[in-house]
DNA sequence: AGAGTGACTCATA
DNA sequence: CTATGAGCCACTC
């Protein structure tokens, strides 16, 4: 129930991670202060409310560059796939660059 | 309403 | 880098 005022704060966290282009990576704490907070917890929780394949929740990583370790869809190694697959290449199973891959708001 | 919980981040060790 | 504690704030019960 969302109006277009008061557009839940998840639905505007789906609309950046949506944004965000093939190849690039973003993190909590970014989107959170985009949508003008601070707490990047909500963003996570958006993300793991949010089941839809369009959303690529993939591309969302922590401040570390670390992927979500259980509650990514089929798993952190699915997601590290995926970014794999979009040509990220990550410094291990469960970690990416984001020196190289960190998405900036253009 | 209050307590518990959390896909986070920061400071410190 | 990891581990802890504290801060953050919405959601669930």
């Amino acid at each position: 129930m969302e109006n277009k005022n008061t557009k839940s704060f998840y639905s505007k966290v789906y609309q950046i991670v949506k944004k965000i282009p093939p190849g690039k990576v973003a993190t909590y704490g970014q989107i959170a202060k985009i949508l003008g907070t601070r707490d990047a917890r909500r963003v996570g929780h958006a993300l793991h409310a949010n089941k839809d394949r369009l959303v690529p929740c993939h591309r969302v990583v922590d401040k570390n560059g670390r992927l979500a370790p259980n509650f990514a869809f089929e798993g952190s190694k699915e997601q590290a796939r995926r970014l794999i697959k979009e040509g990220i290449a990550l410094t291990d199973e469960m970690h990416v660059d984001l020196s190289l891959y960190l998405w900036k708001k253009v």
